[in-house]
RNA sequence: GGGCAGUUAGCUCAGCGGUAGAGCACUCCCUUCACACGGGAGGGGUCGUAGGUUCAAAUCCUAUACUGCCCACCA
């Protein structure tokens, strides 16, 4: 941008955008834990450290700085804390890919020297996707940021294991777990997906002892060497007799005996079920329940073992080729008795997508039944919600029915279980009041050889404790005491159970309480076909790329709008274009205002004089209707951002700022600002500034720089070097107050303004004054106010001092300028209440005396004013439009200025607001009627043109709508004249149909007369 | 096996008890002094299907059909 005057005329979100992200991160939103503000805290989910950022990376984001913009700007002490994972697996994983590459594994290294090589990684690679984020305008506190592997989170972590420990609830256990033979490590249960992979089922035949075979069926053959036994039911017939008998294992001597188990199904298979309990979860409880052995036969790297129970042909072969050696050798033995295709829900490891291999292994566990209790109590008693509220059953269901958590993990990456063990294998673990002195240091330990867990703990372990050890936590900081509980936990709805319930858990467990009060869970980012991203379908999309290409404002104005009640996104790039679209409309309509001004603003707090020049009364038809649309905007969009409803809010932006003020208003304004009103150009600046404030949390960028031109009247120069510089632009819009409909009324307000005037007119004040006593007030008393109207307003009147502030549904909103008037000494405060109802401007008079809660109430007065004065811009709205209609039906060319007569209740107001009509139709109105002529039939008022060259178009069009006009007739006569709807329903609802009905009818009469004087 | 979403204009989606909406696409007109990333005027939907509740249903209830997702130890 150059001088105003030199605006380009396409928006550039490159030349803007960096700037302010540069400003943003070299002076962050940093939080203050002192401040008397309340506090809005949201935590960020902490993205892989190694990560790229990727499009669910920018829903979370862009959802939570639009929610801290708007709460920042509302008055909240806003704390955006950022930080990364160090995504134990993930991170491991690529690191191991990269030594590979230099023919090396991490046994290479060693333990000690991988860790540093990890860590050299991270260093490289983990700014990466916070930089990302200060792309997509993350108003974060970039002081604060996190990481869960720093000092201060690890002594976290020591914290909870040793407070889970010394409370019973973790413990070392022999189990069936998930073993990823790629990734060498245990999974969780979360980790695994099932997934239906092609396979056969095959029927082997046991011989029994003494002849005979028994069949069994599996999926498995190559685990039958490690059989411990035949189940059948107890109640099935078939298998009765064998019960108690010994079969001999195919290709083995070894004979198991025949058991009977009611977990058996009989309908499947054969109905008998070989018992394998260190190689299938279910095998595993059976065993258990018939103190069975549980030999094992398969290694870590899902091999076959040398173990002597198999037979040495099948020693050491991969799980897989093993199966196919099997089936062959059981084939050859005349064993096979069947082999039939069949979908095996065989599971994946999440990470490495290898099938899982369950094997019994001795694990660190945590049992979690009574922590999640505490979650199910604190939901009963409603400390959380989840939006959408469907998630809350999931929430419960996955709690309700929880299993003990396996939290080590065979892997180098992470926190390092802080667990010793002595050469007889007792475990030692630190005390609670000295977590952090190892046990190996112990003095009391000093005669033991002490040996430490060499595993480390699940990723999601550490990521359950980020809402408070982010904030200090185990140390009771200033910043835990006043930002925690966070409030709004903002994630996708795929790791509910992975970390919302884990941070749930852990939140009531060690901070006993709830994490944050709501859960916001948006819908996943799905590909133009609607499946979901992955790598290995290579249909990912890059929201890097697209910010690029669009501007990242574009881009969060698409996110934004998109996150409409959970629902998944699927990818649509005309929802990018929506956005740049907006921005570029945005910047050309404060392009024009510039150019109208060619200065700042004048946003000054004194109400601007009665009459004379800038004063209220030169505001115009159009200026009062904006201003009106405004006040109701402020009050709809606000409260969809309360209501965390960002795709309503960003469309109601959208239509007040595309179709109101720039489609009407801005063109209404035109002929007015050539007449050099100065009220109107004051107003269309106080108009923008509002409607930058309301869309800043959604497009930061755009906002703020339009800000500083249109308030500041900046150069580009000064621009760049503000922005450019590391330094603290107070001023800027993100922490300007959101427009309340208080600073509405300050600026000009329509209906504040006709209500002063009048009181003032009135001498209503001034009878007020009369009537009381007048004594000292202090301020901080204005509390106890009563009242719902949403339009309340205060304005509080002391000699030359004048303020208003709001009061509305029970609470101040604007409370910074009542106390403000503690400066002023000895005033004299009169309150006054108005409100509009039933086309009446309605008010109270209330006094507030010193020291006193109590105050004196004046009886509701009112003030009459014209319904038309709410309802004539939509007539002007309604006649131009159809005037319009008419030039387009003749043909008639835009640039031709024709005359038309108008007729109707409307009429008058037309011809008051002549130049408006003229200048947006380019058609001179005159009252009346010609005797022939084409008519366009609005509500209030008839436009009429005189017929020119081929009609029969218009005609045959205007039939068509008076068909349908008709047809709404006889459907809305049909209601009124049904008893139901007369006596049942709502009397506001009868009331409009019986207006509409009037409407309705007397349109179609008038295209009706007109039809028939065309012939 | 259990659960949850979705099915609305050609496309992508809002709306979720009182006259069917948006963006894009489509037709026509317009390089009008903010914007062609634009302006103006239009066309286009019996809201998956079948029942029910209600004065009134795209919206609530019950079935049902597709589509997608999640959970679950039938080997």
């Amino acid at each position: 941008m150059t001088e105003p005057k030199e605006l380009a005329k396409a928006y550039d979100p490159k030349e803007v955008e960096p700037r302010w992200a540069d400003l943003w991160a070299n002076q962050p939103f940093v939080a203050d834990p002192k401040s008397p503000k309340p506090p809005f805290t949201i935590v960020i989910p902490p993205p892989n450290v190694t990560g790229n950022l990727h499009l669910g990376h920018a829903l979370d984001n862009t959802i939570i700085d639009t929610l801290i913009r708007f709460k920042r700007m509302q008055g909240f002490e806003a704390l955006y804390l950022p930080g990364t994972d160090h995504a134990g697996i993930s991170t491991q994983v690529l690191v191991e890919k990269e030594l590979k590459a230099e023919g090396k594994t991490r046994y290479d290294l060693g333990r000690e020297e991988f860790l540093k090589r990890v860590w050299q990684f991270k260093e490289k690679n983990g700014g990466t996707i916070l930089r990302q984020l200060r792309r997509i305008g993350a108003s974060c506190d970039w002081s604060r940021e996190r990481f869960t592997m720093d000092e201060g989170l690890s002594r976290a972590v020591r914290r909870e294991f040793v407070e889970y420990y010394h409370s019973g609830l973790a413990y070392r256990g022999e189990r069936i777990v998930n073993w990823d033979p790629a990734a060498q490590t245990v999974l969780s249960d979360l980790e695994v997906d099932v997934v239906p992979t092609k396979g056969k089922l095959y029927t082997l035949a046991y011989e029994l002892e003494g002849g005979g075979e028994i069949q069994i069926a599996t999926v498995r053959p190559e685990t039958i060497f490690a059989d411990v036994a035949v189940a059948v039911n107890p109640a099935d017939e078939r298998y009765q007799g064998l019960i108690g008998k010994q079969v001999r294992i195919p290709l083995t001597d070894r004979l198991v005996p025949v058991i009977a188990d009611a977990e058996v199904l009989m309908d499947f298979g054969t109905g008998a079920l070989k018992i394998t309990p260190a190689h299938d979860p279910t095998d595993f409880e059976i065993g258990l329940r018939h103190g069975l052995p549980r030999p094992g036969v398969i290694d870590l790297n899902g091999h076959l073992t040398q173990d002597e129970l198999v037979p040495e042909a099948f020693r050491g072969m991969e799980r897989f080729k093993a199966r196919r050696a099997v089936v062959e050798a059981l084939e050859a033995a005349g064993l096979l008795r069947a082999a039939e295709d069949y979908n095996i829900s065989l599971g994946h490891s999440e990470r490495t997508k290898v099938p899982v291999e369950p094997m019994i292994m001795t694990q660190w566990f945590v049992r979690m039944k009574p922590v999640a209790e505490k979650v199910l109590a604190g939901l009963d008693r409603g400390e959380m919600r989840l939006v959408p509220p469907r998630w809350e059953k999931v929430n419960r269901d996955w709690l309700e029915n929880i299993r003990d958590w396996a939290v080590g993990r065979q892997l180098w990456w992470g926190h390092q279980i802080p667990a010793w063990y002595d050469p007889e294998g007792n475990v030692y673990v630190p005390d609670r009041d000295n977590p952090d002195l190892d046990c190996d240091q112990d003095p009391r330990y000093a005669h033991l050889e002490l040996r430490r867990d060499e595993d480390v703990f699940d990723t999601w372990f550490s990521s359950a404790l980020w809402p408070f050890s982010t904030l200090g936590w185990p140390d009771q900081t200033d910043d835990l005491k006043k930002f925690y509980p966070t409030d709004v936990l903002v994630t996708g709805y795929d790791i509910i159970f992975f970390w919302v319930a884990r941070m749930q858990m852990s939140g009531y467990e060690f901070m006993g309480q709830h994490p944050f009060h709501t859960v916001m869970l948006h819908g996943l980012y799905l590909d133009a076909k609607g499946q979901k991203m992955s790598k290995s379908k290579n249909n990912g999309i890059d929201p890097l790329e697209l910010m690029d290409k669009y501007g990242a404002d574009a881009c969060r104005f698409a996110w934004d709008y998109l996150s409409t009640g959970g629902q998944d996104i699927r990818h649509d790039e005309r929802r990018y274009e929506q956005g740049r679209n907006f921005a570029n409309k945005l910047y050309n309509a404060t392009r024009f205002v510039l150019m109208q001004s060619g200065a700042g603003g004048n946003t000054g707090d004194a109400l601007p004089p009665l009459t004379g020049e800038g004063g209220i009364n030169s505001l115009t038809l159009a200026d009062k209707w904006m201003n009106s649309r405004l006040a109701r905007g402020v009050a709809e969009i606000t409260e969809a951002y309360e209501a965390f409803d960002l795709g309503r809010a960003a469309r109601l932006i959208y239509e007040l700022v595309w179709s109101e003020f720039c489609d009407w208003y801005l063109e209404a304004t035109k002929p007015a600002i050539r007449e050099g009103n100065a009220a109107t150009m004051a107003n269309l600046v106080s108009v923008l500034t509002d409607l930058l404030k309301l869309l800043h949390p959604m497009m930061p960028f755009i906002t703020s720089e339009l800000y500083e031109v249109v308030t500041g009247n900046k150069t580009h120069a000064e621009l760049v070097e503000i922005t450019g510089n590391p330094k603290y632009l107070e001023s800027q819009l993100a922490y300007q107050n959101w427009p309340t409909a208080d600073t509405l009324r300050e600026q000009n307000n329509e209906l504040r303004n006709v209500f002063l005037s009048e009181v003032r007119g009135r001498g209503i004040i001034a009878d007020a004054l009369t009537q009381d006593a007048v004594i000292e007030v202090k301020m901080g008393k204005l509390v106890g106010l009563k009242g719902t109207q949403a339009l309340e307003q205060v304005a509080i009147q002391a000699k030359n001092y004048t303020r208003t502030a709001g009061y509305l549904f029970g609470q101040w909103f604007d409370k910074s300028i009542v106390e403000n008037a503690n400066d002023v000494q000895g005033i004299n405060i009169t309150l006054i209440q108005y409100w509009l109802e039933d086309g009446e401007i309605k008010f109270q008079i209330v006094r507030e005396f010193s020291n006193q809660v109590d105050f004196r109430e004046i009886p509701v007065g009112a003030i009459a004013i014209e319904r038309e004065v709410l309802l004539s811009f939509q007539v002007m709205q309604e006649s131009i439009s159809a005037t319009r209609n008419l030039r387009q039906e003749l043909g008639i060319s835009p640039a031709l200025e024709i005359a038309v007569q108008l007729e109707g209740e409307g009429a008058g107001l037309v011809m008051e607001n002549a130049e408006l009509f003229k200048f947006l139709s380019k058609a001179n109105p005159a009252l009346g009627r010609p005797e022939r002529a084409l008519a366009q039939v609005t509500p209030s008022v008839s436009v009429y043109l005189q017929p020119e060259g081929d009609i029969s178009g218009f005609l045959e069009r205007q039939r068509k709508k008076l068909a349908e006009l008709e047809k709404n007739i006889e459907l809305t006569e049909k209601k009124l004249s049904n008893p139901g709807f007369v006596e049942r329903a709502d009397p506001a609802v009868v009331q409009s149909e019986r207006e509409r009905l009037g409407e309705l009818k007397g349109q179609a009469e008038g295209i009706r007369e007109n039809l028939e004087r065309l012939g």
